[in-house]
DNA sequence: TTTT
DNA sequence: TTTT
Protein backbone atom coordinates (compact mmCIF):
# COMPACT_ATOMS: atom_id res chain seq x y z
CA UNK A 1 0.00 0.00 0.00
CA UNK A 2 1.62 3.22 -1.02
CA UNK A 3 1.74 6.19 -3.32
CA UNK A 4 3.58 6.47 -6.63
CA UNK A 5 6.57 8.75 -6.20
CA UNK A 6 6.42 9.67 -9.88
CA UNK A 7 4.82 8.59 -13.13
CA UNK A 8 5.43 4.91 -13.84
CA UNK A 9 7.77 4.03 -16.68
CA UNK A 10 6.40 1.76 -19.35
CA UNK A 11 8.78 -0.02 -21.66
CA UNK A 12 8.88 -3.10 -23.85
CA UNK A 13 11.38 -5.93 -23.89
CA UNK A 14 13.51 -6.04 -26.98
CA UNK A 15 13.03 -9.75 -27.47
CA UNK A 16 9.33 -10.47 -27.52
CA UNK A 17 8.03 -6.99 -26.89
CA UNK A 18 6.55 -7.72 -23.50
CA UNK A 19 5.36 -4.67 -21.58
CA UNK A 20 7.27 -3.82 -18.39
CA UNK A 21 6.21 -1.09 -16.03
CA UNK A 22 8.35 0.12 -13.17
CA UNK A 23 7.62 2.57 -10.45
CA UNK A 24 8.40 3.32 -6.84
CA UNK A 25 5.93 3.26 -4.02
CA UNK A 26 6.28 5.46 -0.97
CA UNK A 27 4.94 3.24 1.78
CA UNK A 28 4.41 5.28 4.92
CA UNK A 29 5.65 3.66 8.08
CA UNK A 30 2.93 3.06 10.54
CA UNK A 31 4.78 4.17 13.64
CA UNK A 32 7.42 6.52 12.42
CA UNK A 33 9.18 8.27 15.28
CA UNK A 34 10.88 11.62 15.27
CA UNK A 35 14.17 11.47 13.45
CA UNK A 36 13.35 8.25 11.68
CA UNK A 37 12.41 7.69 8.07
CA UNK A 38 8.70 8.12 7.59
CA UNK A 39 8.39 5.99 4.48
CA UNK A 40 9.92 3.07 2.65
CA UNK A 41 10.52 3.39 -1.06
CA UNK A 42 9.66 0.12 -2.67
CA UNK A 43 10.53 -0.50 -6.29
CA UNK A 44 7.88 -2.36 -8.17
CA UNK A 45 7.94 -4.05 -11.57
CA UNK A 46 4.89 -5.25 -13.44
CA UNK A 47 4.78 -7.36 -16.57
CA UNK A 48 2.60 -7.68 -19.65
CA UNK A 49 -1.07 -6.97 -18.94
CA UNK A 50 -0.43 -5.70 -15.47
CA UNK A 51 2.27 -3.43 -16.87
CA UNK A 52 -0.11 -2.00 -19.42
CA UNK A 53 -2.75 -1.44 -16.78
CA UNK A 54 -0.17 0.38 -14.66
CA UNK A 55 1.12 2.44 -17.56
CA UNK A 56 -2.37 3.45 -18.50
CA UNK A 57 -3.93 4.29 -15.18
CA UNK A 58 -1.32 4.75 -12.48
CA UNK A 59 -0.02 8.26 -12.04
CA UNK A 60 2.20 10.10 -9.66
CA UNK A 61 0.78 10.49 -6.19
CA UNK A 62 -2.13 8.09 -6.29
CA UNK A 63 -2.40 5.41 -3.68
CA UNK A 64 -2.35 1.82 -4.85
CA UNK A 65 -2.21 -1.63 -3.35
CA UNK A 66 0.23 -4.14 -4.78
CA UNK A 67 0.33 -7.85 -4.12
CA UNK A 68 3.46 -9.57 -5.34
CA UNK A 69 6.73 -11.21 -4.51
CA UNK A 70 10.24 -9.98 -3.81
CA UNK A 71 12.90 -10.47 -6.42
CA UNK A 72 16.49 -9.43 -6.93
CA UNK A 73 18.44 -8.42 -9.99
CA UNK A 74 21.90 -7.39 -10.93
CA UNK A 75 23.01 -4.81 -13.44
CA UNK A 76 26.36 -3.31 -14.44
CA UNK A 77 26.87 0.40 -14.79
CA UNK A 78 29.09 2.13 -17.35
CA UNK A 79 32.19 1.53 -15.27
CA UNK A 80 31.41 -2.15 -15.08
CA UNK A 81 30.37 -1.94 -11.45
CA UNK A 82 27.73 -4.43 -10.43
CA UNK A 83 24.57 -3.12 -8.80
CA UNK A 84 22.10 -5.13 -6.76
CA UNK A 85 18.43 -4.31 -6.94
CA UNK A 86 15.66 -5.69 -4.80
CA UNK A 87 12.17 -5.10 -6.08
CA UNK A 88 8.61 -6.35 -5.87
CA UNK A 89 7.15 -8.09 -8.88
CA UNK A 90 3.49 -7.13 -8.98
CA UNK A 91 1.02 -9.99 -9.33
CA UNK A 92 -1.95 -7.82 -8.51
CA UNK A 93 -2.40 -4.08 -8.76
CA UNK A 94 -5.29 -2.08 -7.30
CA UNK A 95 -6.38 1.47 -7.01
CA UNK A 96 -6.81 2.38 -3.38
CA UNK A 97 -7.24 6.07 -3.67
CA UNK A 98 -10.07 8.49 -3.48
CA UNK A 99 -8.40 11.13 -5.60
CA UNK A 100 -9.38 9.29 -8.75
CA UNK A 101 -13.04 9.34 -7.91
CA UNK A 102 -15.31 12.10 -9.01
CA UNK A 103 -13.04 12.09 -12.00
CA UNK A 104 -14.68 13.23 -15.16
CA UNK A 105 -13.71 13.94 -18.71
CA UNK A 106 -12.98 11.96 -21.82
CA UNK A 107 -11.64 8.50 -22.11
CA UNK A 108 -13.08 5.21 -21.06
CA UNK A 109 -13.43 4.67 -17.35
CA UNK A 110 -10.44 2.95 -15.77
CA UNK A 111 -10.97 -0.55 -14.48
CA UNK A 112 -10.23 -0.60 -10.79
CA UNK A 113 -7.85 -3.48 -10.71
CA UNK A 114 -5.64 -5.82 -12.59
CA UNK A 115 -3.95 -9.11 -11.88
CA UNK A 116 -2.11 -11.82 -13.71
CA UNK A 117 -2.02 -15.62 -13.55
CA UNK A 118 -5.38 -17.25 -14.15
CA UNK A 119 -5.56 -20.01 -11.56
CA UNK A 120 -4.56 -23.53 -12.46
CA UNK A 121 -7.42 -25.85 -13.31
CA UNK A 122 -9.33 -27.17 -10.37
CA UNK A 123 -8.58 -24.04 -8.40
CA UNK A 124 -11.39 -22.15 -6.93
CA UNK A 125 -13.99 -24.72 -7.78
CA UNK A 126 -14.75 -27.42 -5.36
CA UNK A 127 -15.67 -30.88 -6.59
CA UNK A 128 -19.27 -31.80 -6.06
CA UNK A 129 -19.25 -35.36 -4.93
CA UNK A 130 -21.43 -37.71 -2.93
CA UNK A 131 -18.90 -38.35 -0.19
CA UNK A 132 -17.67 -34.84 -0.40
CA UNK A 133 -18.54 -33.45 2.95
CA UNK A 134 -14.96 -32.85 3.96
CA UNK A 135 -15.82 -32.15 7.55
CA UNK A 136 -12.21 -33.25 7.86
CA UNK B 1 -9.28 -6.44 -0.24
CA UNK B 2 -13.01 -6.56 -0.26
CA UNK B 3 -16.34 -4.94 0.48
CA UNK B 4 -18.25 -5.03 3.75
CA UNK B 5 -21.33 -7.20 3.33
CA UNK B 6 -23.11 -5.21 6.04
CA UNK B 7 -22.45 -2.71 8.79
CA UNK B 8 -19.69 -3.86 11.13
CA UNK B 9 -20.67 -4.87 14.66
CA UNK B 10 -18.91 -3.12 17.48
CA UNK B 11 -18.99 -4.58 20.96
CA UNK B 12 -16.97 -4.51 24.15
CA UNK B 13 -15.56 -7.35 26.19
CA UNK B 14 -17.18 -7.80 29.57
CA UNK B 15 -13.89 -8.13 31.38
CA UNK B 16 -11.78 -5.12 30.52
CA UNK B 17 -14.10 -3.41 28.11
CA UNK B 18 -11.91 -3.86 25.06
CA UNK B 19 -13.55 -2.90 21.76
CA UNK B 20 -14.15 -5.72 19.27
CA UNK B 21 -15.41 -5.16 15.78
CA UNK B 22 -16.51 -7.92 13.49
CA UNK B 23 -17.58 -7.83 9.89
CA UNK B 24 -17.51 -9.88 6.73
CA UNK B 25 -15.66 -8.99 3.60
CA UNK B 26 -16.86 -10.04 0.16
CA UNK B 27 -13.60 -10.64 -1.66
CA UNK B 28 -14.25 -11.00 -5.36
CA UNK B 29 -12.44 -13.83 -7.01
CA UNK B 30 -10.09 -12.71 -9.69
CA UNK B 31 -10.91 -15.32 -12.25
CA UNK B 32 -14.38 -16.46 -11.42
CA UNK B 33 -15.80 -18.74 -14.08
CA UNK B 34 -19.39 -19.38 -14.95
CA UNK B 35 -21.09 -21.52 -12.34
CA UNK B 36 -18.50 -20.86 -9.72
CA UNK B 37 -18.66 -18.65 -6.68
CA UNK B 38 -17.68 -15.12 -7.58
CA UNK B 39 -16.60 -14.07 -4.10
CA UNK B 40 -15.19 -15.35 -0.85
CA UNK B 41 -16.79 -14.19 2.37
CA UNK B 42 -14.07 -13.60 4.87
CA UNK B 43 -14.92 -12.94 8.50
CA UNK B 44 -12.75 -10.33 10.12
CA UNK B 45 -12.29 -9.34 13.75
CA UNK B 46 -10.53 -6.21 14.94
CA UNK B 47 -9.54 -5.28 18.46
CA UNK B 48 -9.27 -2.16 20.55
CA UNK B 49 -8.21 0.91 18.54
CA UNK B 50 -8.56 -0.83 15.22
CA UNK B 51 -12.01 -1.98 16.29
CA UNK B 52 -13.04 1.56 17.14
CA UNK B 53 -11.72 2.81 13.83
CA UNK B 54 -13.74 0.17 12.06
CA UNK B 55 -16.87 0.86 14.07
CA UNK B 56 -16.62 4.53 13.35
CA UNK B 57 -15.74 4.62 9.67
CA UNK B 58 -16.46 1.32 7.99
CA UNK B 59 -19.89 0.92 6.52
CA UNK B 60 -21.70 -1.58 4.38
CA UNK B 61 -20.48 -1.77 0.83
CA UNK B 62 -17.27 0.19 1.03
CA UNK B 63 -14.07 -1.40 -0.15
CA UNK B 64 -11.30 -1.87 2.40
CA UNK B 65 -7.93 -3.53 2.64
CA UNK B 66 -7.14 -5.65 5.65
CA UNK B 67 -3.77 -7.00 6.69
CA UNK B 68 -3.87 -9.60 9.41
CA UNK B 69 -3.54 -13.22 10.39
CA UNK B 70 -5.83 -16.23 10.32
CA UNK B 71 -7.20 -17.53 13.57
CA UNK B 72 -9.71 -20.14 14.64
CA UNK B 73 -12.25 -20.22 17.41
CA UNK B 74 -14.82 -22.50 18.83
CA UNK B 75 -18.21 -21.71 20.25
CA UNK B 76 -21.16 -23.75 21.49
CA UNK B 77 -24.70 -23.06 20.40
CA UNK B 78 -27.83 -23.38 22.55
CA UNK B 79 -27.99 -27.13 21.95
CA UNK B 80 -24.41 -27.48 23.10
CA UNK B 81 -23.15 -28.12 19.59
CA UNK B 82 -19.62 -26.97 18.93
CA UNK B 83 -19.01 -24.59 16.06
CA UNK B 84 -15.68 -23.92 14.41
CA UNK B 85 -14.94 -20.49 13.08
CA UNK B 86 -12.01 -19.38 10.98
CA UNK B 87 -11.49 -15.65 10.78
CA UNK B 88 -8.92 -12.99 10.06
CA UNK B 89 -7.68 -10.88 12.93
CA UNK B 90 -7.06 -7.43 11.48
CA UNK B 91 -3.69 -5.90 12.26
CA UNK B 92 -4.14 -3.11 9.76
CA UNK B 93 -7.27 -1.64 8.23
CA UNK B 94 -7.43 0.73 5.27
CA UNK B 95 -10.00 2.45 3.19
CA UNK B 96 -9.58 1.48 -0.43
CA UNK B 97 -12.62 2.96 -1.93
CA UNK B 98 -13.42 5.92 -4.03
CA UNK B 99 -16.96 6.29 -2.80
CA UNK B 100 -15.80 8.12 0.29
CA UNK B 101 -14.14 10.86 -1.68
CA UNK B 102 -15.97 13.96 -2.69
CA UNK B 103 -17.74 13.37 0.57
CA UNK B 104 -18.99 16.52 2.16
CA UNK B 105 -20.97 17.51 5.14
CA UNK B 106 -20.52 17.74 8.87
CA UNK B 107 -18.26 15.70 11.03
CA UNK B 108 -14.54 15.47 11.19
CA UNK B 109 -12.85 13.87 8.22
CA UNK B 110 -12.15 10.20 8.64
CA UNK B 111 -8.54 9.14 8.95
CA UNK B 112 -7.73 6.83 6.07
CA UNK B 113 -6.16 4.01 7.97
CA UNK B 114 -5.56 2.35 11.26
CA UNK B 115 -3.22 -0.28 12.60
CA UNK B 116 -2.20 -1.82 15.89
CA UNK B 117 1.05 -3.00 17.44
CA UNK B 118 3.67 -0.30 17.68
CA UNK B 119 6.86 -2.00 16.55
CA UNK B 120 9.26 -3.45 19.08
CA UNK B 121 12.13 -1.18 20.00
CA UNK B 122 14.86 -1.00 17.44
CA UNK B 123 12.45 -1.71 14.69
CA UNK B 124 12.37 0.61 11.79
CA UNK B 125 15.41 2.52 12.78
CA UNK B 126 18.77 1.39 11.65
CA UNK B 127 21.82 1.83 13.87
CA UNK B 128 24.32 4.30 12.52
CA UNK B 129 27.64 2.71 13.04
CA UNK B 130 31.12 2.97 11.60
CA UNK B 131 31.29 -0.52 10.21
CA UNK B 132 27.72 -0.41 9.16
CA UNK B 133 27.99 -0.66 5.43
CA UNK B 134 26.29 -4.00 5.16
CA UNK B 135 26.96 -4.26 1.46
CA UNK B 136 26.20 -7.87 2.23
CA UNK C 1 3.67 -23.05 9.42
CA UNK C 2 2.15 -25.87 11.38
CA UNK C 3 1.77 -29.57 12.02
CA UNK C 4 -0.69 -31.92 10.37
CA UNK C 5 -3.31 -32.95 12.92
CA UNK C 6 -3.84 -36.23 11.06
CA UNK C 7 -3.07 -37.92 7.77
CA UNK C 8 -4.12 -35.80 4.80
CA UNK C 9 -7.08 -37.00 2.75
CA UNK C 10 -6.50 -37.44 -0.96
CA UNK C 11 -9.46 -37.65 -3.29
CA UNK C 12 -10.28 -37.06 -6.93
CA UNK C 13 -12.98 -34.95 -8.48
CA UNK C 14 -15.66 -36.90 -10.24
CA UNK C 15 -15.61 -34.71 -13.31
CA UNK C 16 -12.06 -34.53 -14.57
CA UNK C 17 -10.37 -36.62 -11.93
CA UNK C 18 -8.32 -33.79 -10.46
CA UNK C 19 -6.51 -34.66 -7.24
CA UNK C 20 -7.65 -32.82 -4.10
CA UNK C 21 -5.87 -33.11 -0.79
CA UNK C 22 -7.26 -31.73 2.43
CA UNK C 23 -5.75 -31.57 5.86
CA UNK C 24 -5.69 -29.46 8.98
CA UNK C 25 -2.69 -27.64 10.33
CA UNK C 26 -2.20 -26.98 14.02
CA UNK C 27 -0.51 -23.60 13.98
CA UNK C 28 0.86 -22.86 17.42
CA UNK C 29 0.20 -19.37 18.66
CA UNK C 30 3.31 -17.42 19.33
CA UNK C 31 2.27 -15.85 22.58
CA UNK C 32 -0.34 -18.14 23.98
CA UNK C 33 -1.28 -17.17 27.54
CA UNK C 34 -2.68 -19.36 30.25
CA UNK C 35 -6.30 -20.19 29.63
CA UNK C 36 -6.15 -19.31 25.96
CA UNK C 37 -6.05 -21.54 22.95
CA UNK C 38 -2.50 -22.51 22.15
CA UNK C 39 -3.04 -23.28 18.48
CA UNK C 40 -5.17 -22.40 15.50
CA UNK C 41 -6.52 -25.21 13.38
CA UNK C 42 -6.31 -24.16 9.78
CA UNK C 43 -7.97 -26.24 7.09
CA UNK C 44 -5.98 -26.50 3.93
CA UNK C 45 -6.90 -27.74 0.46
CA UNK C 46 -4.43 -28.51 -2.29
CA UNK C 47 -5.16 -29.26 -5.91
CA UNK C 48 -3.70 -31.44 -8.66
CA UNK C 49 0.11 -31.77 -8.46
CA UNK C 50 0.31 -30.10 -5.08
CA UNK C 51 -2.41 -32.42 -3.85
CA UNK C 52 -0.52 -35.45 -5.03
CA UNK C 53 2.65 -34.22 -3.40
CA UNK C 54 0.76 -33.76 -0.15
CA UNK C 55 -0.93 -37.13 -0.38
CA UNK C 56 2.37 -38.83 -0.98
CA UNK C 57 4.66 -37.16 1.53
CA UNK C 58 2.71 -35.34 4.18
CA UNK C 59 1.86 -37.34 7.25
CA UNK C 60 0.35 -36.72 10.63
CA UNK C 61 2.46 -34.66 12.96
CA UNK C 62 5.09 -33.33 10.57
CA UNK C 63 5.68 -29.64 10.34
CA UNK C 64 5.06 -27.96 7.01
CA UNK C 65 4.93 -24.48 5.56
CA UNK C 66 2.03 -23.53 3.34
CA UNK C 67 1.73 -20.46 1.15
CA UNK C 68 -1.71 -19.85 -0.23
CA UNK C 69 -4.87 -17.83 -0.16
CA UNK C 70 -8.03 -17.87 1.92
CA UNK C 71 -11.22 -19.12 0.37
CA UNK C 72 -14.72 -19.87 1.54
CA UNK C 73 -17.16 -22.59 0.62
CA UNK C 74 -20.64 -23.67 1.47
CA UNK C 75 -22.02 -27.15 1.86
CA UNK C 76 -25.33 -28.63 2.97
CA UNK C 77 -25.57 -31.42 5.49
CA UNK C 78 -28.10 -34.26 5.45
CA UNK C 79 -30.74 -32.08 7.10
CA UNK C 80 -30.28 -29.44 4.43
CA UNK C 81 -28.49 -27.11 6.81
CA UNK C 82 -25.93 -24.87 5.16
CA UNK C 83 -22.38 -24.91 6.49
CA UNK C 84 -19.77 -22.26 5.90
CA UNK C 85 -16.17 -23.28 5.59
CA UNK C 86 -13.14 -21.04 5.46
CA UNK C 87 -9.95 -22.69 4.29
CA UNK C 88 -6.56 -22.01 2.79
CA UNK C 89 -5.94 -23.08 -0.78
CA UNK C 90 -2.30 -24.15 -0.92
CA UNK C 91 -0.25 -22.63 -3.72
CA UNK C 92 3.02 -23.84 -2.26
CA UNK C 93 3.76 -26.66 0.15
CA UNK C 94 7.05 -27.27 1.94
CA UNK C 95 8.50 -29.64 4.44
CA UNK C 96 9.75 -27.73 7.42
CA UNK C 97 10.49 -30.54 9.75
CA UNK C 98 13.57 -32.32 10.92
CA UNK C 99 11.80 -35.56 11.66
CA UNK C 100 12.00 -36.59 8.04
CA UNK C 101 15.74 -36.33 7.90
CA UNK C 102 17.95 -39.26 8.69
CA UNK C 103 15.08 -41.19 7.26
CA UNK C 104 16.11 -44.39 5.56
CA UNK C 105 14.44 -47.30 3.92
CA UNK C 106 12.76 -48.09 0.63
CA UNK C 107 11.13 -45.73 -1.72
CA UNK C 108 12.46 -42.81 -3.64
CA UNK C 109 13.52 -39.81 -1.63
CA UNK C 110 10.82 -37.19 -1.19
CA UNK C 111 11.28 -33.91 -2.97
CA UNK C 112 11.29 -31.16 -0.35
CA UNK C 113 8.73 -28.91 -1.87
CA UNK C 114 5.96 -28.42 -4.32
CA UNK C 115 4.17 -25.50 -5.86
CA UNK C 116 1.71 -24.78 -8.62
CA UNK C 117 1.30 -22.03 -11.20
CA UNK C 118 4.28 -21.58 -13.46
CA UNK C 119 4.76 -17.83 -13.73
CA UNK C 120 3.33 -15.94 -16.64
CA UNK C 121 5.73 -15.21 -19.45
CA UNK C 122 8.15 -12.40 -18.84
CA UNK C 123 8.04 -13.03 -15.15
CA UNK C 124 11.24 -13.42 -13.33
CA UNK C 125 13.43 -12.43 -16.21
CA UNK C 126 14.40 -8.86 -16.66
CA UNK C 127 14.85 -7.33 -20.11
CA UNK C 128 18.37 -6.22 -20.86
CA UNK C 129 18.08 -2.86 -22.45
CA UNK C 130 20.24 0.18 -23.02
CA UNK C 131 18.20 2.62 -21.01
CA UNK C 132 17.50 0.08 -18.39
CA UNK C 133 19.23 1.53 -15.42
CA UNK C 134 16.11 2.03 -13.36
CA UNK C 135 17.97 3.68 -10.53
CA UNK C 136 14.50 4.94 -9.87
CA UNK D 1 12.03 -19.60 2.59
CA UNK D 2 15.67 -19.84 1.70
CA UNK D 3 19.20 -20.75 2.67
CA UNK D 4 21.75 -18.53 4.37
CA UNK D 5 24.43 -17.59 1.89
CA UNK D 6 26.94 -17.17 4.71
CA UNK D 7 27.14 -16.89 8.46
CA UNK D 8 24.84 -14.16 9.80
CA UNK D 9 26.46 -11.04 11.20
CA UNK D 10 25.52 -10.10 14.71
CA UNK D 11 26.18 -6.58 15.93
CA UNK D 12 24.90 -4.18 18.55
CA UNK D 13 23.68 -0.65 18.15
CA UNK D 14 25.94 1.97 19.65
CA UNK D 15 23.10 3.78 21.35
CA UNK D 16 21.18 1.31 23.44
CA UNK D 17 23.08 -1.83 22.58
CA UNK D 18 20.25 -3.52 20.73
CA UNK D 19 21.23 -6.68 18.89
CA UNK D 20 21.00 -6.58 15.09
CA UNK D 21 21.56 -9.59 12.90
CA UNK D 22 21.86 -9.40 9.16
CA UNK D 23 22.15 -12.11 6.60
CA UNK D 24 21.21 -12.94 3.04
CA UNK D 25 18.82 -15.64 1.99
CA UNK D 26 19.13 -17.46 -1.31
CA UNK D 27 15.53 -18.04 -2.25
CA UNK D 28 15.34 -20.48 -5.12
CA UNK D 29 12.97 -19.52 -7.85
CA UNK D 30 10.24 -21.99 -8.32
CA UNK D 31 10.24 -22.07 -12.06
CA UNK D 32 13.68 -20.95 -13.11
CA UNK D 33 14.27 -21.37 -16.82
CA UNK D 34 17.51 -21.89 -18.65
CA UNK D 35 19.53 -18.72 -18.77
CA UNK D 36 17.65 -17.08 -15.96
CA UNK D 37 18.67 -16.49 -12.40
CA UNK D 38 17.82 -19.48 -10.27
CA UNK D 39 17.61 -17.65 -6.98
CA UNK D 40 16.83 -14.30 -5.41
CA UNK D 41 19.16 -12.97 -2.78
CA UNK D 42 17.10 -11.35 -0.10
CA UNK D 43 18.76 -9.29 2.61
CA UNK D 44 17.26 -9.78 6.01
CA UNK D 45 17.67 -7.85 9.24
CA UNK D 46 16.52 -9.02 12.64
CA UNK D 47 16.38 -7.05 15.86
CA UNK D 48 16.88 -7.70 19.57
CA UNK D 49 15.72 -11.19 20.63
CA UNK D 50 15.19 -12.36 17.10
CA UNK D 51 18.68 -11.11 16.24
CA UNK D 52 20.19 -13.06 19.10
CA UNK D 53 18.31 -16.16 18.08
CA UNK D 54 19.63 -15.78 14.57
CA UNK D 55 23.19 -15.10 15.71
CA UNK D 56 23.14 -18.14 17.91
CA UNK D 57 21.51 -20.75 15.75
CA UNK D 58 21.50 -19.73 12.10
CA UNK D 59 24.50 -20.81 10.10
CA UNK D 60 25.56 -20.77 6.51
CA UNK D 61 23.61 -23.08 4.29
CA UNK D 62 20.70 -23.98 6.50
CA UNK D 63 17.20 -23.45 5.28
CA UNK D 64 15.01 -21.06 7.22
CA UNK D 65 11.62 -19.44 6.91
CA UNK D 66 11.29 -15.74 7.57
CA UNK D 67 8.11 -13.77 8.02
CA UNK D 68 8.55 -10.03 7.96
CA UNK D 69 8.08 -6.80 6.10
CA UNK D 70 10.02 -4.95 3.43
CA UNK D 71 11.94 -1.85 4.38
CA UNK D 72 14.35 0.51 2.68
CA UNK D 73 17.39 2.34 3.94
CA UNK D 74 19.96 4.73 2.68
CA UNK D 75 23.64 4.93 3.43
CA UNK D 76 26.55 7.00 2.15
CA UNK D 77 29.82 5.44 1.13
CA UNK D 78 33.27 6.94 1.66
CA UNK D 79 32.91 9.12 -1.42
CA UNK D 80 29.64 10.49 -0.15
CA UNK D 81 27.64 8.51 -2.65
CA UNK D 82 24.17 7.51 -1.49
CA UNK D 83 23.23 3.86 -1.60
CA UNK D 84 19.73 2.45 -1.48
CA UNK D 85 19.09 -0.81 0.29
CA UNK D 86 15.90 -2.82 0.31
CA UNK D 87 15.68 -5.51 2.94
CA UNK D 88 13.26 -7.65 4.90
CA UNK D 89 12.87 -6.97 8.60
CA UNK D 90 12.29 -10.34 10.22
CA UNK D 91 9.32 -10.55 12.56
CA UNK D 92 9.49 -14.33 12.76
CA UNK D 93 12.35 -16.71 12.13
CA UNK D 94 12.09 -20.48 11.81
CA UNK D 95 14.32 -23.40 11.09
CA UNK D 96 13.02 -25.26 8.09
CA UNK D 97 15.84 -27.61 7.43
CA UNK D 98 16.51 -31.25 8.02
CA UNK D 99 20.25 -30.87 8.15
CA UNK D 100 20.08 -29.77 11.77
CA UNK D 101 18.28 -32.87 12.91
CA UNK D 102 20.09 -35.95 14.08
CA UNK D 103 22.52 -33.38 15.37
CA UNK D 104 24.22 -34.42 18.55
CA UNK D 105 26.89 -33.14 20.82
CA UNK D 106 27.23 -30.57 23.56
CA UNK D 107 25.26 -27.44 24.01
CA UNK D 108 21.65 -26.93 24.78
CA UNK D 109 19.24 -27.87 22.05
CA UNK D 110 18.28 -24.98 19.81
CA UNK D 111 14.73 -23.78 20.03
CA UNK D 112 13.08 -24.19 16.67
CA UNK D 113 11.71 -20.75 16.26
CA UNK D 114 11.66 -17.17 17.33
CA UNK D 115 9.41 -14.21 16.87
CA UNK D 116 8.93 -10.72 18.17
CA UNK D 117 5.96 -8.53 19.13
CA UNK D 118 3.76 -10.02 21.79
CA UNK D 119 0.25 -9.28 20.57
CA UNK D 120 -1.61 -6.24 21.82
CA UNK D 121 -3.99 -6.90 24.67
CA UNK D 122 -7.24 -8.50 23.67
CA UNK D 123 -5.61 -10.24 20.77
CA UNK D 124 -5.97 -13.91 20.43
CA UNK D 125 -8.46 -14.23 23.21
CA UNK D 126 -12.05 -13.89 22.45
CA UNK D 127 -14.37 -12.25 24.94
CA UNK D 128 -16.73 -14.62 26.70
CA UNK D 129 -20.03 -12.86 26.79
CA UNK D 130 -23.65 -13.76 27.02
CA UNK D 131 -24.61 -12.34 23.68
CA UNK D 132 -21.32 -13.29 22.24
CA UNK D 133 -22.25 -15.79 19.62
CA UNK D 134 -20.98 -13.71 16.76
CA UNK D 135 -22.69 -15.76 14.13
CA UNK D 136 -22.22 -12.53 12.26
C1' DT E 1 -26.32 -13.94 6.88
C1' DT E 2 -23.52 -11.78 1.86
C1' DT E 3 -20.50 -6.65 -1.16
C1' DT E 4 -19.87 -3.54 -6.10
C1' DT F 1 -12.29 -34.06 14.80
C1' DT F 2 -6.93 -31.59 16.59
C1' DT F 3 -0.25 -31.32 15.98
C1' DT F 4 4.86 -31.17 18.76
Amino acid sequence: MGRLTKEPELRYTTGNNTAVASFTLAVNRRFAQEGQPKADFINVVAWSKTAEFVGKYFTKGIQVAIVGRIQTRTWDDNEGKKHYVTEVVAEEAYFADSKRSGETGGGSPAPRTYSENPPSSGDGFYPIDEDDELPF
